[in-house]
DNA sequence: TATCGAATTTAACCATGGTTAAATCTTACC
DNA sequence: GGTAAGATTTAACCATGGTTAAATTCGATA
């Protein structure tokens, strides 16, 4: 368990919660209480009671009706358990073999049991990375994370030429059928058509694809600058 | 968490009464309430309540004032953590460099996060090991363990020439004692003397050391036989 | 500005795993 | 065989984290 206070150690579930607030304040922030409620799927009586309790910790300000922000105290755990959280991926993909769709559920519960010594122990053993398998930016010990907003391969354009940077990690069946059509990270990618259900067509080394919302979606790209994307692509 | 009853899960609460019971029993069994609330370092009235409750789940059978024993089921599920907690002791210090004064308490927590898939994997990248690093054996995933007992080296008479199977664990003080004196899972050792407070002189690749009991009560040997014991010790 | 529906909180539960203090059982000993 | 000490259980708590159902609040809309 992560330690606050200069010493007290935290339940799994407050690091899951401070978890979730802090990915769901990414997209809206104060965190409401039906997002955190439906994100950890418990009731929201539940996570009424749990942001009571956060809050009277210092770990959040919360207002009744009004949601929760993070405070800088439940900030830094947050960071930590997701520092945890992608740091065992990268092992577990790098060291143990494991394939990219099983590592989420693994991390999900060994990132609230490992001690600090294990954690620098694999950081130092994988040469300190920088992202988990996914692709996600590992925070520092520090506490310092770099997050970048990356667009979406379904907000491409016909005629883009893209990389994959990013994927979601939650859907394993997403991240199998990326694994079948070779759509791993770094992969270029072009876009060769927009159909009107905004599905695309896309080529990956040549193949063309055809990619629905719940995959384009899921996928995290950027554009190609001039000089490194192919003069052809026929 | 282990599985039971075909899939239901245990926590880890039960997961470590029924470790701790497991151990109990092979000194004295049945357990009784006092014996396994000091191993737990809980008050006999908790070791009392869980008692009932691991009654009703047919883990153990328990008479109240009389003592518990495993079960069946019990006892599968007490192989399965204790199998866990020495593969992942084993892998700590085997693959990631840990010390083995430094392995039984991340193993203690680990134990009870990691998934049949990760066991599953360790086991493979150790090949198959059939102890934990101090020389307890790793119960098979069928649920077999061959556990011999064996004598202390404080058991020992000068003249004896023995062997270093397995060292208790659970003091780190002790363990790193041990380093410090060269005295490693399969040291060879004689015993040169044995002193009025049970202390002992033995020797150690040829240095003399002065054990006394907390350290020689934690030391299992084996008796080396005639051709694998050293003609003279000068 | 009053109202109504959705979001949220409160209330009353429950399970798990712990505590201390009091009651009760067992057993060894006289 | 009675008794007293020690072991054990019971009783009354507490904290954490969950549930459902009822009450309350907010805010968009008429
Ligand atoms: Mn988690
Ligand atoms: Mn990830
Ligand atoms: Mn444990
Ligand atoms: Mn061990």
């Amino acid at each position: 368990m992560v330690k606050f206070d200069s010493g007290r150690a935290t339940s799994q579930a407050v690091e899951d919660y401070l978890k979730a607030i802090y990915k769901l304040q990414s997209v809206t922030a104060p965190v409401t209480t039906s997002a955190l409620a439906e994100k950890l799927g418990i009731s929201a009586a539940a996570a009424t009671k749990m942001l009571k309790q956060l809050d009277g910790m210092r770990l959040i300000s919360y207002v009744p009706y009004h949601g929760a922000n993070l405070t800088d105290a439940g900030r830094r755990i947050a960071l930590e358990v997701i520092r945890h959280h992608r740091l065992i991926e990268q092992y577990l993909h790098q060291a143990m073999g494991y394939a990219w769709d099983q590592v989420d559920a693994e991390a999900e519960k060994l990132e609230h049991a490992i001690s600090e010594e294990f954690e620098a122990r694999i950081d130092e053993l994988l040469g300190y990375p920088e992202t988990c398998p996914h692709g996600d930016p590992i925070p520092r010990a520090d506490g310092v994370l770099v997050d970048e907003r990356l667009q979406t391969l379904g907000e491409c354009a016909a005629g883009d030429w893209v990389r994959i940077e990013r994927v979601r990690d939650t859907d394993p069946a997403v991240l199998r059928d990326l694994t079948q059509r070779q759509m791993g990270l770094h992969t270029q990618i072009f876009v060769s058509d927009r159909h009107s259900d905004n599905s695309l067509t896309i080529l990956v080394a040549g193949t063309p694809h055809l990619v629905h919302e719940p995959i384009s979606a899921s996928v995290f790209v950027t554009p190609l600058t001039a000089d490194q994307a192919p003069a052809n692509h026929g």
